[in-house]
RNA sequence: GGGCUUGUAGCUCAGCUGGCUAGAGCGCACCCCUGAUAAGGGUGAGGUCGAAGGUUCGAGUCCUUUCAGGCCCA
């Protein structure tokens, strides 16, 4: 039998008989996870126990921390964003509740809205059940259609309130808000009441698509577009003032010009109430045919070709800029118009000169806004024109009309030229019928009108406020800022049946009942019975508390038992905006919250439209602070969407990393901006998140015969021991973490906690102190010593895990302190502050220099760093200072031994491989030799195992 | 089309008010350990800072333009 070599020297048997004798890790805390298994288990166990009220008894005297829940839509299962946003949520419930706040957070739903009814109409229309629910009587049918919508909410806010669940989302999960709740329904009338008081909510005309079939207005998504055959034609207005065009082109004239538009909808024209021209675009008066017209100058050749007529002689050219203001005579009617500026005017077909009619168009109406052009609509709800459009067209359908007008204007001289078109045109998604624009009354919110409270108006309010809250990032304020700048007044109304009604009536007269009395007395009603009772009680029950005589704000001698009610309903956005006063308030948990937390395209959302009724009802905003986190992207940075087919399905994430690791990941990105998601990015957070797990799980394993609360002896550690080292790094770790929670920037608290399971621990103490763990004797000071500062690691680690990786902190807190633990979302912070000797630094920075040495040695054959010993220079003895013990900085190299040398000049290897090797600990320290027991022990190996 | 916003190593991100030979972690390559073992440790290779101009003694950092994304409007 040959020599083993030096390097493999193992003892006869090739089994160590010493190794029985060591103190080697013991843990049931397992390597891998199972998440996938395990967190459902955890989840039972916090729901069994009722964590979430346990954790609020604990707080009730605590200073509240008010975070505000934004309810995600019922309609569907969770995905990515929602996945994202709950767990940013999560972080920030427990990271103060580890700071010892109270935090109320109550998970809310938005309940009402198109999407859910949409659905559930065409599940009904596809269904047997069609034709009864049609022949159904109105209010019947919107109390059925009402019933499937609530059922259909029911269902999906179950869904989404386990999948949250499953994320392992801290928060009252039994008493959550719906906005269909009645007394939430109630609270949103207590607010739109107080709206009423400040004299901002009024009705008006506003166009809106409309099905002439189902005589209802229709919602973008009601909408399908279709082909279809309309006229084209070019019209000529002819100007009002012909000195004042004169002076707009700069050019003297013989005739008075025309204004030429272009419109596929003529039937519009008696509608028209102005001309939108594009102030930056350049306009020529040109002879056309004849007559000296009105064209973009783009687009003279175009429309000449299109008339029919030879090439156009341009007279003069201006801006549009100079056109504003022009008067023109309207071509069958007596109405005076004038020429606007639009910003959307392009020079893509039509003339560059636009017909605008607020009453029948979106943007003609926001022009009309903005130039005070009257909303007319001379068509009824059947699609005929009424008494007020000109006698030949009165009862006539819109689309006759379109013939009518087109002749009209060719008797008359007005008509430049008409052909037929194709085009993309919208159609009721039930009728498959064309829809038109027509303005109907609604109700809206006015953001510049004085409120009661102090003449300031809604807009200036707002806008004033968004000095006094903090945006996280920083730049939402501008963003939010100006989009309130910017937001036309809130059309609050729809015209649907799955909605909170609007609490107005009509009198027998066509007045309007609806005042902040009356709207409060139908609050009272609501508050029982739910919204519902609009459909079944009569409005003199609704009115039940209401006393008409002593409003003075509603109209003269109402009868309550002669009103109509009115069937517009909330806008959804309405509702959710009222939460800060049907959630914080109404529960007493208080306003304004701290925070609101929610994707950025809530600034125009959910914080806009909760700033809003919040500032008009109390003068204040309902936030402190908002934190916007971006979008979820693929791996190309592209949007997430079903029809791209790169969305990824949360419950496969669940199931194939767990909820810990997606957490994990969420808290290692930088929210700000876009997410971009991966199943490779996933896969990467698994293996860090390994990372930490094995670290801890080497804390907890080396502390298998330390008592439970040896951490109480980790204060008072020599601050120049390398125990000592390593508090002063967790000192610091659990500021670093605290802050960041503070600042929001889960981030860093991430970076941080891994870096320091990863480098400081694992890396580096916890390889240096391995030896003293596994080979001294088991109650030595020095092991006892360091077990004291790893059980404070796991006390502090834990805490500072816990908002990101809950499951884990409870796994390692029940491995520690026993099954029954409490879990770790009731534990407080530590407050653990230890300073280690600042000699530190430099003893560090020796050890990188001494490594590379070690690295450079194995080319000589020193493979092992047992097999070495360090020399480490030390000119002014700096390091002797903090590194009392050499054995210390043999352990932070890994090698068998190291000493301090004042004139040595640089790190040197000492090759000890012709010296003896323990055979127990495997070092060559210098005092191995042959014991009483036969085996080669170093004097330290030789004490701990007793033999002498 | 407008407002806001993002673009730094294969990946996730740091780089404050301009001065850095552009950093960290992960991943990767090579090596060590086999008493944290479907673990642990060491060393190392990776970037013309989306692109093009400009200001400056000096720009990832300031200005202009441009490309590719995102949110919200139109």
């Amino acid at each position: 039998m040959s020599e083993t070599p030096t390097k493999s020297a193992q003892p006869s048997g090739g089994r160590n008989r010493y190794k029985e004798t060591l103190n080697l890790p013991k843990t049931e805390f397992p390597m891998r996870a199972d998440l996938a298994r395990n967190e459902p288990l955890t989840v039972e166990r916090w729901e069994r126990n009722d964590l979430y009220a346990a954790v609020d008894a604990a707080r009730q005297a605590a200073e509240p921390f008010v975070f505000h829940d934004g309810p995600p839509y019922a309609n569907g299962a969770i995905h990515l964003g929602h996945l994202l946003n709950k767990s940013l949520k999560d972080f920030v419930v427990r990271s103060r509740l580890l700071e010892g706040r109270r935090v109320q957070y109550v998970p809310g739903w938005d309940c009402h809205g198109l999407p859910i009814e949409h659905k559930v109409l065409t599940e009904i229309l596809a269904g047997a059940e069609a034709k009864a629910l049609e022949a159904m009587p109105a209010e019947a049918q919107r109390l059925e259609i009402r019933r499937r919508c609530e059922e259909s909410a029911r269902g999906f806010i179950e869904l989404q309130s386990r999948q949250m669940r499953r994320l392992l989302t801290l928060a009252d999960y039994a008493h959550p808000y719906r906005t269909m709740d009645p007394a939430y329904e109630a609270a949103v009338l207590e607010v739109f009441a107080d709206l009423v008081a400040q004299g901002i909510v009024y009705r008006d005309r506003k166009p809106v698509h409309w099905s002439i079939a189902n005589r209802t207005a229709l919602a973008e998504a009601e909408l399908e577009y279709e082909e279809r055959d309309d006229p084209s034609v070019f019209v000529e207005f002819d100007a009002a003032d012909r000195a004042a065009v004169e002076r707009a082109f700069g050019q003297e004239l013989e005739v008075t010009p025309t204004f030429m538009i272009w419109t596929t909808t003529p039937w519009t024209l008696p509608a028209n109430r102005g001309i939108a021209v594009g102030p930056k675009l350049r306009y020529v008066l040109a002879n056309l045919d004849g007559s000296e017209t009105v064209v973009a100058e783009a687009l003279l050749e175009r429309v000449a070709k299109a008339l029919g007529c030879g090439s156009p002689q341009v007279i003069a050219s201006c801006s549009g800029e100079a056109l504003v203001g022009l008067a023109y005579r309207h071509p069958f009617t007596a109405h005076v118009g004038r020429v606007v500026p639009a910003s959307y005017v392009s020079l893509e077909d039509g003339t560059g000169l636009v017909h605008t009619a607020p009453g029948h168009g979106r943007e003609d109406y926001l022009t009309g806004l903005a130039e005070g052009l009257e909303v007319y609509c001379p068509v009824a709800e059947d699609g005929t024109f009424d008494e007020t459009a000109p006698e030949w067209l009165r009862g006539r359908s819109v689309w006759q009309a379109n013939e009518i007008v087109v002749a009209t204007l060719r008797q008359s001289g007005h008509l430049a030229g008409a052909m037929t078109i194709r085009h993309s045109y919208p159609h009721d998604w039930r009728s498959k019928t064309p829809v038109i624009f027509r303005a109907t009354e609604q109700w809206f919110v006015a953001v510049d009108r004085p409120l009661a409270r102090d003449g300031r108006t809604l807009r200036d309010a707002a806008v004033a406020s968004t000095e006094s809250i903090s945006f996280v990032p920083e730049w939402g304020r501008n963003r939010f800022r100006g989009m309130l700048e910017s937001r036309p007044d809130w059309c609050i109304s729809r015209q649907r049946a799955w909605g909170l009604p609007i609490p107005a009536f009509r009198t027998p007269r066509g007045e309007i009942l609806l005042t902040a009395a009356s709207v409060r007395a139908v609050a009272r009603a609501f508050r029982g019975g739910g919204s519902d009772r609009w459909f079944t009680a009569s409005p003199a029950e609704l009115l039940e508390h209401y006393d008409p005589a002593a409003d003075p704000a509603a109209p003269k001698g109402i009868d309550p038992r002669t009103l109509e009610k009115l069937h517009d309903i909330f806008d959804v956005w309405f509702e959710s905006g009222s939460s800060w006063h049907a959630v914080l308030r109404s529960r007493g948990i208080g306003v304004p919250a701290a925070l609101y937390l929610e994707g950025s395209d809530q600034h125009r959302g959910w914080f806009q439209l909760s700033m809003l009724p919040a500032m008009a009802a109390t003068g204040g905003a309902p936030f402190r602070t908002l934190l916007t986190h971006g979008f979820i992207v693929d791996r190309d940075g592209r949007k997430m969407s079903k029809s791209l087919g790169n969305a990824l399905s949360v419950d496969d994430l669940l199931k194939d990393f767990g909820a810990e690791v997606c957490r994990w990941w969420v808290s290692s990105i930088s929210y700000d901006g876009d997410v971009k998601a991966d199943l490779e990015l996933l896969r990467l957070a698994g293996e860090s998140y390994r990372k930490v797990r094995n670290t801890l799980r080497f804390l907890l394993s080396n502390l298998f015969d330390a008592p439970p609360d040896a951490a109480k002896d980790a204060a008072s550690i020599d601050p120049r021991s390398i125990d000592g080292w390593a508090l002063g790094e967790l000192s610091r770790l659990e500021r670093e973490v605290r802050d960041a929670y503070g600042r929001y920037a889960f981030r860093e608290a991430h970076q941080a906690i891994h870096q320091f399971s990863s480098e400081t621990l694992s890396a580096c103490y916890l390889v240096a102190v391995k030896d003293r763990l596994y080979c001294d004797a088991a109650g030595s000071p020095r092991r006892r010593r360091t077990q004291a500062a790893m059980a404070e690691m796991v006390e502090v680690l834990c805490r500072l895990l816990s908002p990101i990786l809950p499951h884990t902190a409870d796994e390692a807190q029940r491995c520690r302190h026993g099954e029954g633990a409490p879990s770790i979302a009731l534990a407080t912070h530590r407050g653990f502050r230890f300073e280690a000797h600042p000699g530190w630094s430099a003893v560090l920075a020796v050890r990188d220099e001494a490594l590379r040495r070690l690295e450079q040695a194995k080319a000589s054959g020193i493979e092992n760093p047992l097999d070495a010993g360090v020399v480490v220079p030390d000119p002014e003895g700096r390091l002797a200072e903090v590194l009392a013990d050499p054995v210390d900085l043999a352990d932070l190299l890994g090698t068998s031994r190291a000493r301090l040398d004042r004139a040595a000049k640089e790190v040197l290897v000492e090759d000890l491989r012709g010296e003896p090797r323990c055979e127990r600990s495997w070092r060559r320290d210098g005092t191995v030799r042959a014991r009483s027991d036969g085996g080669m022990l170093s004097d330290r190996d030789a004490r701990a195992v007793g033999v002498g």
